[in-house]
DNA sequence: CTTGGCACTCGGGAACACAGAGTGCTAGAC
DNA sequence: GTCTAGCACTCTGTGTTCCCGAGTGCCAAG
């Protein structure tokens, strides 16, 4: 059905449409690309990916766009992730290795990878899912407020002000802290309900109003934190490109974090670091744009996920390549904090 | 020079434009606005006022548009706050009360503000400037680390983690503590260096290269978080305005910490609540844009500012009346917590 | 000072022609 | 059977022209 010959002119339409953003004809094809065949016979294999649905023309007698399907099997088939430049490795360490906690990790991260692949970059926080406990405080601050804080082994810091349902003395906040800690002192977070849940009753019985409540509002942060924290950069990226679905909506999907989660996809157990490209179409909810993601994290953890957003005409090689090397080094640099 | 009247006409102008987007002619304001004249008398006052470099004419023989100044004047002169309405009073109060710590109360008010505006809304941190320490946490990670946890009493919470010069047990890190929490406790943050100047000479001899260096990283996180973090919000409402400056730069500038410092300004210290109003090339580096911004706080402490950046073409009295109510309801939040 | 009248200007839309790129098709060459 | 060359056809985009109408500035009269 689709011999070589074809495939080599839906790769090269594809690389022509995508540096050149205008629809390209049989003539100019044959040319740039040498193909060793005329322009006719482009022609006819043009008619036939048509006919297949791999590309289509904006209108009758323009030159030819790839369509959806046309760039998946393009991006499947027919093209290679495009390794950085060496300078380019050299920056991404450098910036990458300044930075001073996990919040400026993640900063620079985003930031680095929108200046790279010149896209609107997503990058979420990693999860606490597969994080451990490293240390929990409870700071009085009154007799009846405590501020609960909570510090994980990947240096991310949650903390909430407790209103207790009575006052309690320093001494007791002070022992209760230290039960905590070691009930879950290095436990995985996605352990710890079970771990606490029959805390309250190994405590002496005027303590376990005040533990229950504090249980819960700890409880109640590691469901909310769970993976909703996520950032991105480069919206300014946005400003040249049109969008099927126009610019306002991709603005508004970008602020709302349920909608980037999605977007940016589950990472799948069994291949986490492989990268992930939904096109157009293949996207829910903005079905105008084009996702490339992985997951990130340190060692075989996969704790969360990274990638850009662009329109469907991207440089898939390319941004590939900058998503997957950015998504190495950030998982080194959390390996090794 | 200018009489009533020709403010009268002025006024309308703006309002007009504002509403409608068009450059308005004398004959439509004479309609609209009840003036009692007819359009010939209204040409000859906007005469006078483009004479005096308050409106313009897009080209030849189209209605008028206001300049900056012509703006400005209105902002003076011409117009009043607009309070919200009841029901957008209580909508902000119900959103601002669920907040559970700073940075959900940062959150909610930058897209609260946002919303009401239907423009991009910046709110900035409050400053650790006038803080006082709450608590300082030390966790030792392993033998030659410790986590630096810096809690303020405003809720905000500062983490680092300190590679020390040498090994050290655990109890000497919680002496360390001890000693750290009670020179610091209570304290002004502008306060601390001072405070910590001697510190290590009342030490231990051995503790006191780990201690400098604990204390150098302390230092080091109070001067760069001093005033940077600033977050913005409903970059999706700038899709349909034109910036005379291009809507890049507009989107560029938002991610720019430093230039949005900028542009929000700075409190002035004698009236610290007061209404900012920057248009158009009253702006540094943005001069397409109009910025509205106050300062914000708890009691008489002016921590932060924040307000809305949007297209010098803007609904000022509706807008100068959501930033400030924001601002107050915000306040009150944070007093209270 | 205000008003009505009037000539003038200019932008924007409609109608139109046209060049150019691209196509599909068919007949001939390898 | 596959490729190529030629040719007629179909579009879009662009430039031109024309005209309408909104809006103006100016002037003379109330």
């Amino acid at each position: 059905m689709l011999d070589d010959r074809k495939l080599a002119v839906l790769r090269a339409i594809v690389e022509d449409y995508v540096s050149t953003n205008e629809p390209v004809g049989s003539k100019a094809l044959a040319e740039r690309h040498n193909l060793k065949v005329s322009p006719a016979t482009v022609r006819n294999d043009m008619a036939a990916l048509e006919e297949e649905g791999y590309i289509t023309q904006p209108h009758t007698s323009a030159g030819r766009v790839p369509t959806d399907k046309g760039y998946r099997l393009f991006v499947d088939r027919l093209s290679q992730v495009k390794p950085l430049s060496a300078a380019e490795r050299r920056a991404i360490e450098t910036f990458l290795a300044g930075a001073v906690d996990l919040d400026d990790v993640v900063t620079r991260t985003v930031r680095l990878l929108a200046q790279l692949t010149r896209q609107v970059a997503v990058v979420q926080y990693p999860t606490l899912n597969r994080s451990t406990v490293r240390h929990v405080e409870l700071v009085p601050l009154t007799d009846r407020r405590v501020m609960l804080v909570l510090i994980t082994n990947t240096g991310r810091v949650e903390q909430r002000v407790v209103e207790l349902p009575e006052a309690v003395e320093d001494h007791r906040i002070a022992n209760l802290r230290a039960v905590l800690n070691a009930c879950l002192d290095g436990c995985g977070l996605s352990s710890v309900p079970e771990l606490v849940a029959d805390l309250p009753e190994r405590l002496p019985i005027e303590d376990r109003p005040a533990a229950a409540t504090i249980l819960s509002v700890l409880l109640e942060t590691l469901v909310e934190r769970h993976d909703e924290k996520i950032v991105f950069a480069g919206a300014a990226n946005l400003a040249g490109a049109d969008f099927a679905t126009g610019l306002r909506d991709v603005l508004e999907a970008l602020e709302e974090h349920v909608v980037l989660m999605r977007l940016l996809g589950e990472t799948t157990s069994d291949t986490p670091s492989a990268l992930t490209v939904r096109i157009g179409s293949e996207n829910p909810y903005l079905r105008g744009t084009s996702v490339v993601a992985t997951g990130y994290g340190s060692g075989d953890n996969q704790l969360a996920r990274l990638g850009v957003l662009g329109p469907t005409r991207m440089d898939y090689p390319v941004t590939m390549g900058a998503v997957r090397a950015v998504a190495r080094y950030v998982s080194q640099i959390l390996a090794a904090s």
